[in-house]
DNA sequence: TATTGTTATACTCTATAACTATA
DNA sequence: TATAGTTATAGAGTATAACAATA
């Protein structure tokens, strides 16, 4: 199969390949599905970014800062005002290594681990433009996206 | 098929719908590619916030500031900032509406569609994740995602 | 009065650089 | 010296509210 999306000569946007095409209808799917995310994070009083720091310590391994920062994708930096703020509702501990006192663990408190499953009970449901998929197509798009994933790790 | 991933019970992770997973690792998908498209808008000298005003600009019919907000997904009183950024760069030009002083058309200056056109040539790659991507992966993709965008628009 | 775009302001998310306390 | 985390600062992107010009 061609990788170019074949179009009449006439037409005046350029034949643009499946990836490009795949990833500019990502962007709009993302954009639309924002104030959805924006939605469920306030519905906790958090914002995306602090809900998104709290699924990372959902793991079986406690976190350290510059694991989190790793997590999020930002610079180190950040994550201390992220923390400050999870921390001050009650929800994050940090506890300093004793192995190394430079290191700060970060827990969920008992507070923190409710409202982390109450955050994954909710987003159970995706957002409006994957949810309306079918069954099938939303089988696929895991699958697809899977691989597209593990291309990253794999390299 | 059920819409349930099975998972023995013993496992920690609740079990997960597919499109709650698909969610998930488009949201992944994001955050990886973000140095990517960082690094195409700076090799613009843009941000990738005015490399999207400039692709909304694209179409054949010229948009005004509000239709602008609208294709960004963001508030009106944003675009006057990034519309002021690309006049001053000379890519953009404002022209009030003969028939309702209020309104302002934006138009792309020679320049501007001359960057335009760079920018898609060079979006004809997309991030690593989706390039990685065999051919009939990305064309499922196209079609999957064309669906989830659709369901938008049809409701 | 209502609408389009602007200005003023504030908050989140982000990075860089300088700092501290440990190692 | 080097590293983990913090603080200070700045810039992009976002929203709300008040405003000016025009309808």
């Amino acid at each position: 199969m061609s990788e170019l999306i074949a179009e009449p000569s006439t037409t005046v946007a350029p034949p643009k390949n499946h990836g490009a095409r795949a990833w500019e209808l990502m962007y709009e799917i993302f954009k639309a599905s924002k104030p959805y995310v924006e939605s469920v994070a306030s519905s906790f009083e958090l914002t995306p970014q602090q809900v998104y720091a709290l699924k990372g310590l959902q793991r079986d391994r406690p976190l350290v800062m510059s694991d989190l920062a790793t997590f999020l994708g930002c610079d180190a930096s950040n994550v201390t005002a992220i923390v400050d703020k999870l921390e001050s509702r009650g929800l994050v501990e940090r506890r300093s290594a004793d192995r190394d006192r430079r290191v700060k663990a970060l827990l969920l408190t008992p507070a923190g681990q409710d409202v982390l499953d109450r955050i994954n009970d909710r987003m159970q449901l995706p957002p409006p433009a994957i949810n309306n998929l079918d069954a099938s197509d939303k089988v696929t798009l895991c699958e697809v996206l899977g691989r597209a994933l593990d291309s990253l790790n794999a390299s």
